[in-house]
DNA sequence: TATTGAATACTCAATATTGACTATTCAATA
DNA sequence: TATTGAATAGTCAATATTGAGTATTCAATA
């Protein structure tokens, strides 16, 4: 229903084929999204069947023909729906890359340290790359930041608990 | 990857049947996953196929088989294997019921405002479940008090971004 | 003791997602 | 002007996920 919202809100900007739609969120919303290419098509298929967008086939060369996505009148009541839909609900997200941390204890507390030390450095890689790009068009903006404060709380979150297991180890 | 390394870890503790794995994370890890039984059935048969557990048929009354699951020598080398990946790598999470936000500004500011002080009102619920949950066994509290932080830090966001509509409300 | 509703236990068809492709175009350079 | 590698554009089979079931057991109560 999310992704669906993506699209829709991209397509509603500017028409686009396939390839455009996804190249559009890989470049601004890498950091928010991991919305694949196939799924991408998958769900412009959908929409299109469903009536959302219509799709103009336009040939070029010896390609195989682009289609061109649009918003018909139903697809602009859709996006208008899940728009408000989207903002009145909180549907929590799940990390399954924190799983481990269910089995913290099953580790020795050394080789844990080093384990979360590592992972330390992957966060604020990430949090570094996310800071440092280019504004964003329109009200992207408000996504990204989100994305800022989010990844600066895991960070605050992973040194209070390697800070715990320090303590520990300093302890024994 | 994660998902199994989940089921390998319950397992790992004690001998299960499909219902029984899936009772014990939807008890205990609600807020952190959410793993459908459908799924959970599916990856328990996977990894039997791939020799992780071995499934002994247990046959009750007149309802089918149960399949009682244990770690095999080659499940317990895999878990260590999975959980130290784990640790290590940080795997960013994708939220997608905030994608609402990159269109926020296609909503008039007033509506806007009531919409998200409803999320709000969701966020804060799912907060308060959180942080009332009973203590959790072994070292799943780690990834619980994960969760709280998590749902903290989006609910402060979210406060700030109320109150900057607010502002621009009051300005215009 | 019959009936009902909840809890237990699992399955299946429909839907969604992904890795790994193919094929074309374009620009640089050997 | 061939050749090569990158960027563009899309597809497909394999895999994963889910909503909506089925079927049994159990406990309460009418």
């Amino acid at each position: 229903m999310d992704r669906e919202l993506l699209l829709l809100g991209v397509l509603r900007q500017q028409g686009m084929h396939g390839y455009q739609v996804h190249e559009f969120i890989d470049r601004y919303l890498a950091s928010c999204t991991d919305l694949k290419k196939p799924t991408a098509y998958f769900l412009l298929d959908k929409m299109a069947k469903a009536g959302w967008i219509t799709a103009e086939q336009v040939q070029e060369g010896h390609r195989p023909p682009r289609r061109v996505f649009r918003l018909t009148a139903a697809g602009e009541a859709e996006y208008q729906r899940l728009l408000r839909e989207n903002l009145s609900a909180y549907v929590p997200a799940y990390f399954t890359s924190n799983i481990g941390l269910a089995f913290l204890d099953e580790v020795p507390a050394a080789e844990a340290l080093a384990r979360l030390d590592e992972r330390r450095r992957h966060l604020a890689a990430e949090l570094a790359v996310a800071q440092a790009a280019p504004p964003h068009p329109g009200s992207l903006q408000w996504l990204v930041e989100h994305r800022v404060r989010h990844l600066q709380a895991e960070l605050d979150w992973l040194d209070e608990l390697l800070g715990r297991i320090r303590q520990r180890l300093a302890g024994a």
